[in-house]
DNA sequence: ATTGAAATGTAGGAAAC
DNA sequence: GTTTCCTACATTTCAAT
């Protein structure tokens, strides 16, 4: 298996800031050749370290004002029960995130909404309507300190 | 103020979803000239409706297996008890996301780590040592059933 | 605001060292 | 890993609509 050293992670963490950096700004900001940051990066998006390169927006812009988390507990924890879930939940434009979780419930939620009422509109017709839902337990973003996409490297 | 129209709002979807797509791509994608798209692109980021464009890595290959969502409750909530925590939670590299929130507690962390002992470490060097801490409850991700960065336009 | 066309720069591949 | 060369695109600017 492929094991990057550390010129990989310094491209890494520069792109992890920066996607729209160039070969040629790469090169000269870590003293390589761009031959040498092309054949690099090309080697890290075909080795999957880069998933994907992606635009992030700001979410007041394009109003998106409303951030919840949302604990999910389901009624059992029957295969088909966490399958169907997380199938369902997934098909939610408004869930951008879905993780599973150690503890007193099962699942987080980030949910991406408008306004209060716009979140309601979505608890009500879509998530509350799911199968084998226990309970719902949702918190509001007051304030973003930090947001980040970037792993510590 | 600026305000996009449904063009705009078509190239900032598909820009959310691959920040790669070239001009021309986009142009092709949504029945438009390159210049235009050129223009649009240049404005949505002069206006900062495009915050920035990011590499998303694979985490599990760069060794950051634990994530945590950890919920903060503060022991007051003067204002320079909360600026203080703010500031310094922030400055932890492995803290990629501080969110001040409503309900029983005060903030949600996402704090992304190697594994168990690395978030131990973490916990009581770092984040147990900032000034009035009251209660910190942490939940682990035990999988990924969705994590995506763009928003529904 | 949108376009096609022209100039400049970058990507991507291949060679030799 | 670097350097050079090359072709193919992409970006960027601009005059015209």
């Amino acid at each position: 298996m492929y094991q990057p050293d550390d010129t990989d992670y310094e491209i890494l963490r520069l792109l992890q800031r920066n996607g729209e950096l160039t070969n040629k700004e790469i090169a000269f900001s870590i003293g390589k050749s761009i031959a040498t940051i092309h054949e690099r990066v090309k080697r890290l998006k075909e080795e999957k370290y880069i998933k994907r390169t992606v635009a992030i927006l700001d979410r007041k812009k394009i109003n998106k004002n409303l951030i919840a988390f949302s604990h999910v507990l389901l009624s059992d924890h029957a295969f088909e029960t966490l399958n169907t879930f997380e199938k369902e939940v997934s098909k939610f434009p408004e869930v951008m995130e879905c993780f599973q979780m150690t503890g007193t419930f099962d699942f987080i939620l980030r949910i991406a909404t408008s306004d209060m009422d716009s979140y309601h509109e979505f608890y009500r017709h879509k998530l509350a309507k799911l199968p084998n839902i226990a309970t719902v337990q949702s918190f509001f973003v007051l304030s973003e300190t930090k947001s980040d996409t970037a792993y510590p490297l």
